[in-house]
RNA sequence: CGCGGGAUGGAGCAGCUUGGUAGCUCGUCGGGCUCAUAACCCGAAGGUCGUAGGUUCAAAUCCUUCUCCCGCAACCA
């Protein structure tokens, strides 16, 4: 029986269609959950959405729709989206989806019913034309940040979780699990800044808006935000209802992929909300950075960005993948621009990877009909890049297992260059005009597809449409991840080499 | 003094924990090669490692000051 690997990615807002950022973490997630898979982990991938609430229910108001029918199209449009981009996503979860509802109340009221949800009164900062609460700091110039109007201090009967029961507890877990927040560094920013002045405890239902699941026992109640939202990784799986199955299978979770911006809930209020369901925590939240655009962050309302399809349309699914996992550092943000992403496919996928496996190809027909097999003439820089392709699936391993992606990315980058040097150093042109030679030629030529056989092995995580075709014109089936060592007596009969990224030209 | 992160050749980053010739990718320039997608390989130029001070035989790396940038109390990945 394989261990299993739990991930998700947030559950995102569908207020609008998603952007380059939501396809950047999902991108993250879909490739560790390709690597898991590929290193033999039952794994389960989840993504979904997070449907209620107040500005859903303006926007369908505004757009003249039920707020259903308002969510249902950019799910649509989301699934279609991760869809083109290759997302192996097992379940996708929708918070207006029954069996989540009905778990929701169940939760609700368990956690009502042991006096960890008591009832209490709401004070807020509140804008009547826009139906919305506000934060003090959330306020522009004193006044309504949507509408630039004055807001006044209305109370609201609410029903509160007790966070503050757990804050000793959670300070407590954070300080003995140091890998639970990655990076590491946004524990202390949790700690110091949320957690040690005090948490308040967490209003967990409104009355202002509808669109949202009722209490049970107090229907004018609807469930807000947090209870609704964080429960979708334990209610996807079955939690609270007929079947858990895949709850007492893949519970806990073993990584929570989220943007930097949602680590705090992560890493304080979900754990909390689980210690009172007295379930055990998540082994790893990791915050990652964002994609930064022309110096500032992607934005809904300025519409600083294009719909990622066209990104995809033009430049193909892999370009999008690589760039997402291979430009932006750990846990830091990075810039996003076409024009970097033009350079990156251009100086990695079409020049580094895409011009050697052609060239490769290319040789061997010319040289043996496609035919190659291992003549055993060594050449004295064989060695050094045998080692490299069979330290390959460790170096990668290690930078996985830290979330390194664009590291590990690197590593097998690191391969195809030293595939492109060893070309020039045993000048396989030269050796074709000696007929003595030619054994050693076709050893050459080995020697390099295999390098490439076992690196598109572990590209299969990342860029799998790539990672398909260069099997295809290889004409291999030796595509598992025990396979990804260098192998003595493979023999090849290779297809037609094709272009696999075509250079683009910036305009 | 709110907290946290950051500041390293033209761009993006690594190095800092455990002080000791400043490294990688891209870009630029020169050369090589011609199997290949004007690609590939080699070489070069380019850095007072944000500022000011301190510790030390020695500091990008440790300590302190200051400046600037980013993020952060509630549904923006």
């Amino acid at each position: 029986m394989n261990k299993k690997y739990y991930i998700t990615t947030p559950i995102y807002y569908p207020s609008a269609n998603f952007h380059i950022g939501h396809c950047y973490t999902t991108i993250i997630a879909d490739a560790i959950a390709r690597y898991k898979r590929l290193t033999g982990f039952d794994v389960f991938f989840l993504t979904g959405t997070d449907e209620h609430g107040q500005k859903i229910e303006n926007k369908a108001k505004d757009a003249g729709v039920t707020p259903q029918e308002y969510v249902d199209e950019i799910v649509d449009n989301a699934k279609n989206l991760w869809s083109s981009l290759g997302i192996t996503y097992d379940k996708f979860i929708r918070t207006t989806d029954d069996y989540h509802e009905q778990a929701v109340q169940k939760i609700f009221e368990k956690l009502y019913n042991q006096g960890d949800i008591y009832k209490g009164k709401y004070t807020g900062l509140y804008c009547t034309p826009c139906e919305s609460f506000w934060t003090e700091t959330q306020l522009v110039d004193g006044k309504c940040p949507d509408c630039g109007r004055e807001v006044h201090e209305v109370e609201e009967e609410s029903y509160f979780f007790k966070l503050s029961k757990y804050q000793d507890r959670l300070v407590e877990y954070l300080e003995s699990h140091p890998e639970f927040i990655q990076p590491e560094s946004r524990k202390n920013e949790m700690i110091n800044n949320f957690i040690k002045p005090g948490l308040e405890d967490l209003c967990v239902s409104r009355t202002t808006f509808t669109w949202g699941v009722p209490v049970t026992f107090d229907p004018k109640h609807v469930v807000y935000v947090w209870i609704d939202a964080l429960t979708n990784y334990i209610t996807a799986l079955g939690y609270a209802s007929d079947n858990d199955e895949l709850y007492q299978k893949y519970w806990p979770a073993n990584l929570h992929l989220v943007g930097k911006e949602i680590v705090r809930f992560h890493t304080i209020i979900w754990p909390a909300l689980l210690m009172a369901l007295d379930i055990p925590l998540p082994d790893k939240v990791f915050g990652h950075g964002w994609l930064i655009i022309d110096g500032g962050k992607i934005s809904k309302s300025t519409g600083n960005y294009k719909d990622p399809r066209e990104y995809i349309e033009e430049y193909g699914v892999d370009a999008v993948r690589y760039f997402a996992l291979r430009e932006v550092p750990f846990g830091n943000d990075g810039n996003f621009s076409e024009e970097s992403l033009i350079n990156r496919t251009n100086a990695d996928l079409a020049n580094t990877l895409g011009n050697l496996v052609n060239r490769t190809i290319s040789m061997s027909h010319k040289y043996f009909e496609g035919r190659i097999e291992n003549k055993k003439v060594a050449t004295e820089f064989d060695e050094s890049l045998i080692n490299l392709v069979n330290n390959l699936t460790n170096v990668v391993e290690e930078k996985m297992s830290n979330l390194r992606i664009a590291d590990a990315l690197d590593e097998i980058f690191e391969v195809l260059r030293r595939c492109n040097k060893y070309i020039d150093e045993t000048t396989p042109w030269i050796l074709a005009k000696d007929e003595n030679e030619k054994d050693k030629l076709q050893t050459v030529l080995y020697n390099l597809i295999e390098s490439i056989r076992c690196a598109s092995v572990l590209l299969q995580a990342f860029i799998p449409t790539t990672a398909e075709k260069i099997f295809a014109q290889l004409n291999t089936e030796l595509n598992n991840y025990e396979s990804a060592s260098f192998k003595e007596n493979n023999v090849f009969e290779l297809n037609k080499p094709e272009i696999l990224f075509a250079r683009i030209d910036i305009k």
